[in-house]
RNA sequence: GGCCCCAUGGUCAAGCGGUUAAGACGGCGCCCUCUCACGGCGCAAUCAGGGGUUCGAGUCCCCUUGGGGUCACCA
């Protein structure tokens, strides 16, 4: 049987990390085995809607390159794939079960509901479970709002299998006799889920492990239809670190108060997304050997269940940030150039540029966003403390900067503009006067970029500066040391 | 608190009864070097504790401890 998968999310407008990868997880089991993706949006709560909060679903699905095969916005086979669009279809359900003895009427007041839990009560008494034939007809007649309630057992324990967890065993009576219908109609989540799963053919139900210890209530409420459990696939949840005010750290379900967690905020962070989506897939998850640098593709060949954890991790921004260093690393210049294009356009830099540049500032930076501080030597010369001509490990002081400025000047006047003559030409220098490259080298590249840290070494500063800009900051560089 | 789950370095983790307990990030050191990176080499750092089972336990069982999750007419 062709596997089934479904990402349910319900729209916040908010697509946190932690459910990216449930996605991405539901998205990879269902491909590697050449499965279907279904998108589902669960919207029963009306009043937590935010106008727009769908787009950021398929947004975010299409900038991570997660490709559903049915949608609300692409249709299918087992539609609506909106669930306030298959309302009706929940409540025939839900009265069937209750005329199967599964589930029953209930008519308490929230009022009732809330003193109970004041009480200390562990989960709903079960009052309307033992109403009479009577009693529920007559509350029906006066028309006292009800909600429908599924029926547990009693006693005995449940027990399922998890592909991830193993076998998990429950004891029934810690099973609550949970809401399935609200007073307004509505489904509520965890009724609609068994429902929708199961209509649209869903052989694999993927979810974090939040869930683990009420999927004996959606069994049982597959059993009291006599549907085919799903094969189930819990994971481990993503973790985030807080800091307490006495020091110490407290890691708990990742949540906005961790930092940019959501997938758009880390893109805004300068994370591209096929980085963002390599690293967490090797968040609870293993590959067979040692790769850790993947694209969607390879991932989709390589992912297997069982390589899922148990534990939950931790989410590593520094991880991150190499992994997505790996991805730059491995651009070809045309896409470099397309994601750096904004930066270089910003410093009026020419295309012929181009390659010198990808190649120096590729192994530079982690995040694309670093560009504008890494290039900004080309801006403005800055007001720099004469202090920067001296540095020890390259034998350069002051002094010596005097001369090698002003012997440089006339050197560099009549040296070919190609980063091979400059360097040529620096190197025979120092060769001549039997002093080591960096005597020379180290004033004329602080001299031209006016900055003790530059992406590629003085040569390419030179070039980037182009010979006219560069020789008037040598100029600056000599009149600023030349009368000390 | 009840119930469920989890437990290898700071972090991600391999391991699936016999290993000098991989690898990666981060940290530190060295090399390369005109700065910063990249790259190369190396170092420090892990089986939570206690009982069993076994010729042999990081691997299996139990207890303790620790951590997490969950207990809504939210999803």
């Amino acid at each position: 049987m062709k596997i089934r998968t479904r990402f349910a999310p319900s729209p916040t407008g908010f697509m946190h990390v932690g459910n990216l990868r449930t996605a991405l997880y539901e998205y990879l089991i269902a491909k590697h085995e050449d499965g279907t993706f279904v998108l589902r949006i669960e919207d029963t709560d009306q009043e937590r809607y935010v106008e727009g909060a769908t787009d950021v679903i398929y947004d975010t699905l299409k900038i991570a390159g997660l490709k559903h095969d049915e949608g609300p916005d692409i249709g299918g086979d087992f539609g609506p794939y909106v669930q306030s669009e298959r309302l009706s279809l929940y409540k025939p359900y839900a009265e069937e079960l209750v005329k199967t003895g599964h589930a029953y009427y209930c008519f308490c007041t929230k009022e009732r509901l809330e003193s109970l839990k004041e009480s200390g009560a562990t989960g709903y008494d079960r009052h309307c479970r033992t109403l009479s034939e009577q009693e529920i007809s007559d509350n029906l007649a006066k028309g006292i709002p009800y909600v429908i309630r599924q029926k547990m057992p009693l006693e005995g324990e449940t027990t399922y299998n998890d592909l991830v967890y193993g076998d998990i065993t429950v004891p029934n009576e810690d099973l609550d006799d949970q809401v399935l219908l609200k007073a307004d109609g509505f489904p509520t989540y965890n009724f609609a889920n068994v429902i929708d799963d199961h209509t649209m053919g869903i052989t694999h139900v993927v979810r974090g492990s939040e869930y683990l210890s009420s999927t004996p209530k959606y069994n049982e409420l597959y059993r009291a239809f006599g549907w085919d459990i799903p094969t189930y696939v819990h994971l481990p949840l993503i973790m985030g670190k807080t800091v307490n005010e006495d020091g110490t750290e407290t890691v708990s379900k990742l949540s906005k108060r961790h930092g940019s967690t959501g997938f758009m905020d880390l893109i805004n962070d300068g994370f591209l997304p096929e980085a963002i989506i390599n690293y967490i897939a090797l968040l609870g998850w293993a590959p067979s050997d040692n790769r850790e640098i993947f694209s969607l593709e390879e991932l989709t060949e390589a992912f297997d269940i069982h390589g899922i954890s148990k534990s939950p991790s931790v989410f590593d921004y520094d991880k991150l940030e190499w992994v997505n260093a790996e991805h730059i690393k491995a651009m070809d210049l045309d896409t470099f150039t397309m994601h750096a294009g904004r930066y270089y356009e910003k410093f009026g830099i020419t295309s012929d540029k181009f390659e010198l540049l990808d190649e120096i500032l590729k192994p530079r930076i982690t995040r694309f966003t670093q560009l504008e501080e890494k290039l900004s030597f080309l801006g403005e010369l800055a007001d720099y403390d004469v202090s920067l001509f001296e540095h020890k490990k390259s034998k350069s002081s002051i002094e010596s900067s005097k001369t090698m400025l002003a012997d440089a000047i006339p050197l560099l006047e009549n040296t070919e503009w190609t980063r091979e003559a400059i360097t040529e030409a620096l190197k025979k220098y120092a060769e001549d006067h039997e002093i080591k490259n960096s005597v020379i080298m180290w004033p004329v590249r602080i001299a031209a970029a006016g900055v003790a840290v530059t992406p590629g070494g003085c040569a390419e500063v030179l070039i980037l500066l182009g010979k006219e800009e560069s020789l008037r900051r040598i100029r600056i560089g000599l009149d600023k040391i030349k009368e000390l």
